[in-house]
DNA sequence: TCAAAAGTGTTATCCTTACACCCATGT
DNA sequence: ACATGGGTGTAAGGATAACACTTTTGA
């Protein structure tokens, strides 16, 4: 009656890594050059076959990853795996299923190596940037999915697909919330506005190899998500910091300004961070006290994170 | 320099299902029998092997599972991809991997079909259920692990057992975690405390086929969190429902109890309910209005769920 | 002297929590 | 009458958001 285990027959397996890293004011994605589909080269993320080699998975991608780019990874956690969409090449291999099981890893360094390059990650998704205010691409970007929604089949369709882009780009109830970057991309996904799908320009930002854009898309809604409760921000930072910078990589991963002294006490009262005895002269203006991470607080509080406090002000 | 694309080896991929519901007062999962490791039969999730005829993972999963247990699947989502444990036969496959996608389902009805069974996830996991005050097995449990982490190799070591005991059992900070619900059951097998371990009692608990509870596990504390920002409970529900029928099941979950006039407040002002005109005479007391989930609050509030109002009170 | 960033303090408002209490039905 | 669950109101406390303001450096 009941199947033994959940064995196999021979689908393709993949290990694919969303790597970020924040320097300066910018958040930063790896990525490598893929021999292209179609014309020319693509960006893509680091990935590889899983190897019967490979002790575990996680083994796996990190050896590829070293392997291709060089970088050793700190903070890897599983993402998804994908394995639904753009993933079955057809007849060519009689009907094979290739999965993707993709990681998303936080580094500290950007040292570049072999082919491999730091992109911005707004490269990639130019509306998810709101630190210089709404971006102007969303005027266009929303006047083609309106378009997309008038042109559903039935009436209740087009309202439906009204209401996700409400949803999910704002203008519902409560304006933008900036977690929803996967939802937000497989909506352009579906309306034909990404390259990807064929859109003629990139309006909707720079494509990637296969279907690496959606794992981006679903590491940044996750990261976003995550530094609400859980203090992994600091796999970002330096062993010190200052205020300030701890800000400006907060607002880098959100994509929104955040309000200065309210985020100050949020992070002091909520013992994120300790002082350290060293200041540093930095650019323009008074210098600052550099603070570094109070591991201590994992133990104190349940859920210790950076609840972004709105307001966007200096 | 840079591989194609994520291509394989010959990995095995499985697919197994934890497939929830709330009937009465007891929050349920169904199992199958399994074929025993060893001695007998055991209890499992369903589960099987992903095959070439499945169009994508998903749809592979529900077909497994109406195969197997006749349940048809609602709400669905994947949960975690298992392959790093328990899961590589040694020499038999030559060393070939063998991957679970593991999913989440959430049901409304419990109809038994073929050899499959409701069971009650607290059979699994007596530990978790707090409704009727601090389980007694806790006491014992906490003792085997304060020896276990006495028996560590060094003092470092010992204390950072001890840190992850106050962490995940409660005592440090902030007492008792509802979600972390995995990172107990995770503790008690490096414990040995499980009898997957080879614990001699099931003092942690019903044992379950391979790594299945491991998956119960991480499926009940996705949806433990994740009611507290989604609507998901209400898939749960009937399509009418009284608020002391829906406080019931969230405890349940949970495995809290609730104070109950916070929670209907809390229900009511959120906008996640409307009345309907129907009353029920029900179990003793007064007749209770009949409410309906109002589907509208997705489109208004950026997280709708249910922020457990603490305390325990009638 | 001024710009720029660091850093401190205070107040209004909202949400959470807790407590007290009334209502309608079955036994 | 009373037990049981349904249902409403309100006051105290804490966290958030917004505002105003001082300090210390470099140009």
């Amino acid at each position: 009656m009941t199947e033994p285990e959940p064995i196999a027959s021979a689908p393709m397996v993949g290990l694919a890594a969303v790597i970020l890293a924040a320097t300066l004011d910018e958040p930063r994605v790896l990525t490598v050059p893929v021999a292209g589909q179609g014309a020319g080269r693509a960006e893509g993320l680091p990935a590889g076959p899983l190897e019967p080699a490979h002790p575990t998975l996680e083994r796996g991608l990190r050896a590829w990853v070293e392997r291709q780019t060089g970088q050793s990874l700190g903070y890897v956690e599983q993402l998804y795996t994908f394995g639904d969409r753009n993933r079955r090449p057809g007849g060519e291999d009689g009907g094979r299923h290739a999965l993707s099981v993709a990681y998303l890893a936080l580094v500290r360094e950007a040292r570049p190596a072999a082919d491999s390059a730091w992109q911005s990650w707004y490269r990639y998704f130019p509306y998810e940037d709101w630190r210089a205010g709404r971006p102007p691409s969303l005027d266009a970007l929303a006047a083609r999915l309106e378009a997309w929604a008038a042109a559903a089949a039935s009436p209740e369709e087009g309202r439906r697909r009204l209401d996700r882009i409400g949803l999910t780009f704002g203008a519902a109830g409560s304006g933008w919330n900036e977690e929803r970057v996967l939802e937000r991309y497989e909506l352009l996904f579906e309306a034909g506005l990404v390259p990807e799908a064929g859109a003629p320009d990139a309006l909707a930002g720079q494509a990637m190899a296969f279907d690496h854009r959606r794992m981006l898309a679903t590491a940044l809604g996750r990261l976003r998500g995550k530094i609400k409760y859980r203090p992994v921000v600091f796999e970002l930072m330096p062993p010190a910091f200052t205020l300030g910078q701890l800000q400006r990589v907060v607002e880098a991963l959100s994509g929104v300004l955040l309000h200065k002294q309210n985020f100050r006490r949020l992070v002091a009262q909520q013992g994120l961070v300790e002082e350290t005895e060293a200041v540093t002269a930095e650019t323009g203006g008074r210098p600052a006290r550099l603070m570094r991470f109070r591991r201590e607080v994992l133990l104190e509080r349940p859920a210790p994170g950076l609840r972004l406090p709105s307001g966007r002000a200096g």
